[in-house]
DNA sequence: CGGCAAATTGACACATCTCAAAGCCTGTGG
DNA sequence: CCACAGGCTTTGAGATGTGTCAATTTGCCG
């Protein structure tokens, strides 16, 4: 099947194509597939050799939890538009991957096809690399937000990431978030244990900035929010 | 002045070059400069243009902390051989650069010269985008080891690290090493205050596992300080 | 209605931070 | 060679943040 418009899309929230860089991407061909929670995306083998665009949806990369094996640690977070596992040249333990969080659809192509492309449009692969930059800069935020910010403040800043990323791609409005996502995977991302991040959340509550009940987000106080989380969103580097 | 072969042979740590791809890499002109301890190596605005590579010593990455503007977070390391602000398209805040730790020497390249040899050959283009990727991935691991170990472990895994990257390209041998570097600089790795990473080394003394005075770290009981940290180094990526 | 998983709350233990003080090292000036 | 000053390290004590365990409530789905 043809690549997707969306994969087209999402590139130009980070750069101009050409014309024929355009023409390119639209000859390359891919495979959709959907995904039930919980699902591998990609495993940290990667056997098929395949990049990921995530078309709808959520999905975390997990890495197995170096103590308490049977917990899990994630180090990033992937919606509608975002590459995933696109490099391919990293090891990593057999116990770290892509998960889908609540149902999500993922366009694949295959990594040799796409240094193909790399190797004829340079434009293309300053575009996929920075792609890869762009992952690791969030990741850097995190880092700096875990030292700096605790409990409900750390918890605003992950709520006001995820709607910034989210509105960009058009995948949430009107300060409402839908995220397929539990209390458990929320501290599995701050780094709390399940029941702090119940506690930072009613801690928001109180504050009468956020309203999280099931998968839905709502953001009551905006500003109230970013100020309490300090947050700055040029880390994200998008265009809009 | 030529570029060094410092550079040419730390890309040959991670994959291998083709004659056409070393000759274009030797004719890349480069600027060496000498940095005394604490001054930035590049600052978040990048004014010139460039892209780094340690020749000599240790650079850190450091962030402004969100809450106490006066202390910092350090998010990246880096030593002989390694690349720093490769990309350059990432719009980082204006508090956040590379500092040298104790004096080093850099080996500076226009990143306009390196797109163009990066347009030429491909293979080059993947590994510098895989440098990235890889600095991503040791990003990972810190994060995932910060939420997994506490203390002196968390301390172990960071000597660990430190102790493979530099005996790696040969800046450390014989399980010592020359980190020139305060507690309170590696409170800002770790996440701690100084005062706890103080109390964490302590702790790895009492056990017998490192000795740690001044600039000189030496580890007395290297599968020991493994076995604390859980230390496996494939998130590395090194080839030897 | 029953059953299960998730969310919520409380009590307590442990990890880590902050503040304060003392000890140590090193460079400087007499 | 000594005295001193300053910054770093070390240690202690108390405050705060966060984890663990246990119990209850809520919400969803059969």
């Amino acid at each position: 099947m043809a690549i997707s418009e969306f994969f087209i899309r999402y590139l130009q929230r980070r750069q101009e194509l050409s014309a024929g860089e355009l023409c390119r991407l639209r000859a390359l061909s891919s495979e959709r597939v959907e995904f039930e929670s919980g699902e591998f995306i990609l495993s940290s083998r990667n056997e098929a050799g395949r990049s990921g665009i995530m078309l709808q949806g959520m999905a975390a990369r997990v890495h197995r939890n170096m103590t308490t094996p049977d917990s899990r640690v994630i180090t990033g977070l992937y919606f509608a538009g975002d590459f995933i596992e696109l490099q391919g040249f990293v090891t990593r333990p057999p116990d770290s991957g892509i998960v889908s969080m609540g149902r999500s659809s993922v366009e694949f192509v295959r990594q040799e096809e796409l240094q193909q492309v790399a190797a004829e449009y340079p434009g293309l692969a300053r575009l996929f690399w920075m792609t890869t930059a762009i992952d690791a800069e969030v990741l850097r935020q995190w880092q700096v937000a875990a030292t700096s910010l605790r409990s409900s403040a750390h918890l605003a800043h992950l709520f006001c990431e995820l709607y910034t990323r989210l509105a960009s791609v058009g995948a949430a409005q009107d300060l409402v978030l839908n995220l397929p996502i539990l209390q458990r995977e929320v501290a599995e991302i701050l780094g709390y244990s399940a029941i702090h991040v119940n506690r930072a959340a009613r801690d928001l509550r109180d504050r009468g900035l956020v309203r999280w009940i099931g998968s839905e987000v709502v953001i009551l106080d905006w500003e109230g929010l970013k100020r309490l989380a300090r947050f700055d969103p040029s880390y994200l580097s998008l265009v809009n």
